[in-house]
DNA sequence: GAAATCGACTGAAACGTTTCATTCGTTTCA
DNA sequence: TGAAACGAATGAAACGTTTCAGTCGATTTC
């Protein structure tokens, strides 16, 4: 591989001169320049990243540290940063944690967790990048991890309280709104909601667009319509038979994960009500499968690309030292139109 | 942070005499290296990379090209490279090519793929990995690509007839062999298949691995058990229709993916036949969704991650000057039972 | 008892850049 | 006309390691 020094030869000129030139510092005629670079062009000469590195303590590489790579969420995200920092001319180091294991239908970390953490601030991302993009794997705090790394960072898909962090997560309880809101338009007036744990925090801010939605048009709440779950198919089967054995059913289900709509339309399939004419259901998350179950399930989209591309760009304009918009960002969540969902029935 | 200069003059020693003793190179006592030791333990220092990378020319990373992180065979594959490579001590850096795009059912690439490619071994990648592993969406030979990489370099999920390269990729004819041995076992002999598009390399050995085992347990071919469809789930519909109103209709279908199988099993619940018991279904990918469809669906699962951490493995081995054992290896898929399959009716 | 060997340790160069400080000739301006 | 300012170019140090080629004293060998 050529060097500086053999361009500098080639071109009768210093080594600095050739730097300069191609760095558009310092002050070069445009001849030499112009020379110069011919030079470079036709030796086809690559900077060494290396020893750029080491000069300028700058390594023009961001470290996605992600949760679980495997989560259908965590991918897409995952592009969307791939493709922001390619055009910004930033290498990305990725990291998979995969310190989550299921319990039930709930991730919980596994004992390893901080001292895999740990290994990894200390060890593994010291002086290899400028800055650190933490995916989680669903909406949670996650400040007692990220203050632990001693570069900037900006946390996906949950968020941090601590000072030291960027956060771009989901706006869940708008989402929640406009999908009730939009039932409601159709004329819904019986609307079932199916939350998850209730020391979840998506499952509580999904809630809350629920209700919000419901106390603003004055609907009256019926206690039966409320029920919690555990995010799992199963949970949403059993509660969505009780829920169409009610004498006044619910015309409509809105079940804030997709699994549980899974579940609603098999035990809606049994009950022999036909969705989306006898009752409509709207999941969350946009699982892939979603699209493939029958009827389609119309679902809330997460903007997971938007969210990883976005967080990116924060974390790079804030290494090269150009102004933040703002700390974090909540990303509003698209409503997908899909077989599930239609007018009340008069 | 600190430099092995302040260790060596913390232990009175010379910076030589500290790296010697870090790397277990060159002749320290045991009394001054663990001098040395300790003041690195208590001062926490850690070499700077980038230094080393420098001075070395090996960087410790491997670069994990991807033609596309969306399609679900990919993060599996990408966390098994992970995996092997943290521990390893390497580095991982991810690139995501994006450049097929879907036509009908299938992907093709699109224009700008090899200006995409060129840039990415010349500008992106040159002295910052020592190797690269190239993960495809699907099984065809990538020489063309590969051989313009100036790295050694493993092509996972795909494979490459170059020199330079090692490949590790799904045995699917063996694959496809057992299953439909499995279907005999269980007492079918009305076998059908459903092919993907004939250029199809995948569709072609899984196709190769039926035939030979229905020739081996002398079964009688009918030529309508035979069906090309384009992988889509809208052409196993339209196939298994037309199977299913043959007078004498298959009692098994194998479907050489997992889509067209969902449309098989779509077909079979309109024409009043009940999965498995009057007709089994086989599908091969094992996507996420075979798992939630009813019935769920049995079918071939592709080692993901063991591809990922065996091409890491075997990368690493190569780049640190280690025997490979070969040149590549096609890995044994297994069979996932679940409720699509049973023994044929007497 | 001189030569050879050995173990412990070190000085300094090298990896390929960036950048500070400086030089040198030319132009500008009072 | 002389000083100041400026544009173009450069020498050399620095970034933090590794490693070649030694030095030096102690021990072994014949």
């Amino acid at each position: 591989m050529a060097t500086i020094k053999e361009i500098a030869e080639l071109a009768g000129v210093s080594t600095t001169t050739v730097s300069y030139a191609l760095n558009r510092s310092g002050s070069v005629s445009e001849s030499t320049r112009r020379k110069i670079l011919r030079i470079v062009e036709e030796i086809g000469y690559q900077p060494n990243k290396t020893a750029v590195s080491l000069r300028t303590s700058k390594t023009r590489t961001i470290g996605v540290v992600a949760e679980d790579l495997t989560v259908f969420v965590t991918p897409e995200i995952v592009d969307g940063i791939c493709e922001y920092a390619e055009q910004a001319g930033y290498h990305i180091i990725l990291d998979n944690l995969r310190v989550f294991h299921k319990v039930g239908n709930s991730f919980q970390a596994l004992s390893h967790y901080h001292d895999e953490i740990r290994q990894l601030t200390d060890a593994t991302l010291h002086d290899t990048v400028d800055g650190i993009l933490y995916v989680g794997i669903h909406c949670r705090d996650v400040a007692e991890i990220v203050s632990s790394f001693e570069r900037p960072v900006a946390c996906i898909y949950c968020y941090s309280s601590s000072a030291n962090a960027y956060s771009f997560f989901v706006d869940d309880e708008t989402a929640a709104f406009q999908a009730t809101e939009h039932l409601i338009r159709l004329g819904h007036r019986r609307i079932a909601v199916l939350t998850g744990p209730v020391d979840s925090l998506p499952s509580q801010s999904r809630l809350r667009g629920y209700q919000k939605a419901i106390l603003q048009n004055d609907i009256v709440i019926n206690p039966h319509y409320f029920q919690v779950g555990d995010w799992s198919q199963e949970s949403g089967y059993e509660l969505a038979k009780r829920l169409f054995s009610l004498r006044s059913h619910p015309t409509a289900v809105f079940s804030l994960n997709d699994y549980m709509a899974f579940g609603v339309l098999q035990a809606a399939k049994e009950a022999g009500l036909s969705v989306p004419e006898d009752v409509s259901v709207i999941g969350f998350d946009n699982q892939p499968v979603s699209r493939y179950c029958t009827p389609a399930l119309s679902t809330l989209a997460p903007p997971l690309r938007e969210l990883g591309s976005g967080a990116a760009a924060s974390l790079i304009a804030l290494l090269e030292g150009r102004a933040v918009p703002r700390k974090g960002k909540a990303f509003a969540c698209q409503y997908v139109e899909r077989q599930s969902v239609a007018k009340a029935r008069r």
